[in-house]
DNA sequence: TAGATTGTTAATCGATTAACAATC
DNA sequence: TAGATTGTTAATCGATTAACAATC
């Protein structure tokens, strides 16, 4: 049932859905059922199926799911079915890790300006993209009309960055920096910060 | 009260108080609230007392909590009071920038072993580690008594690299290849893949 | 037809929140 | 003392799960 509120949860889930029907996908399977891949991510089938109810119905009874069709509609449903500009801000370590990395144009996300404030950074070159000032963020992501941006630059700057972006038009951040940003209601913000993944692990051990 | 089943859910958020507290400590403050904890964290206030109340009573009426004093508590409770050598498995991009991020050791986690297959890259030594030919995994992991990994290498092989390490006595794996792994129940599993939280946030993006 | 699996309902389970007595 | 804030209870809210009619 289209219309109604769809919790943030299962906007959650679904990218996980979506990689392993991709990857059944590539290893040349045409169906899967909600078990099958309840099995696989150790989740319950009920729960796929509840899911997917939110956005409409997907599958057959009896043969279950057609997975590119299923991987099609969920790709539109999360508005991953086209391209996106990323700008990148931080040229470190990371900043050069995360410009290399081929998955995110493979997956439609596209780094289109990388901002540092390092004037031994700037200029350089990667993939094509020069490395500007970050003193010109503005001017090139409203250029540009960037509504995506991944933050990788230190914690202690890492909050006057955020606000550049959202002053800037940017509306969704993906941030590097060991820090819960501030924001506006409607930023979405997501967090990668490997510390705190392994400081949920060592609880149980031992 | 301690004893009962603390939910997983609690853990999760731990580590983030923690980053908090430290930040707030470096800062100089020496009290909090779980009212301006929560404003920083964008979490309720009665959330934050109820999480700390699975372990005890950290807290003053009236003034709040002693920064320092909680963020020792936690750590103890996180099991992060400690040093925890770490195996890296992959040297590829992603494997040198976490072999190269300043952020784990200082939080007392030390990647003691690095490992690839590529004959080009075994023998290389950064931070003084040397990388590991990954036939001598098990040895090695066995040896260091290693109980902590991160696997960086391709999606193709994570789950191969997963089922070595487990047998290897690893049991906490940090996950950065874009992959669900399947693992025994007791064995901990973080995931870290860049493309699932930018397509979390697409979805609300138009 | 027989077997399999969906989409959905209702029940269960668990997490969040509001409220407040206790007390610093 | 007055003000502030804890730890905890009970109520609310929301998510997961089991079960099954529908149907491919």
């Amino acid at each position: 049932m289209a219309g109604a509120e769809v919790p943030d949860i299962v906007i959650g889930r679904l990218p996980i859905y979506l990689r392993a029907l991709n990857l059944l996908y590539e290893a040349g399977q045409e169906f899967t059922s909600s078990q099958e891949l309840g099995q696989k991510l150790g989740i319950g089938s009920a729960q796929i199926r509840k899911d997917l109810s939110h956005f409409g119905e997907f599958g057959k009874q009896g043969t279950g799911y057609e997975i590119n069709y299923l991987r099609e509609q969920i790709s539109k449903i999360l508005h991953v079915d086209r391209d996106w500009a990323v700008a990148l801000v931080g040229f470190g370590d990371l900043g050069q890790a995360i410009a290399h990395y081929g998955g995110f144009a493979s997956k439609g996300f596209h780094i289109e300006a990388i901002f540092d404030n390092d004037p031994a950074k700037i200029g350089q070159e990667t993939n094509g993209k020069i490395v500007h000032d970050i003193k010109s963020l503005a001017q090139v992501i409203n250029q540009l009309k960037i509504k995506m941006a991944i933050i990788a630059v230190p914690a202690s700057v890492a909050q006057s960055v955020s606000d550049l972006l959202i002053e800037a038009g940017v509306k969704a951040i993906l941030n590097y920096a060991p820090i819960t940003l501030t924001v506006p209601e409607k930023i979405q913000v997501q967090y990668i910060d490997p510390v705190v993944h392994l400081q949920r692990m060592t609880y149980y051990l031992v």
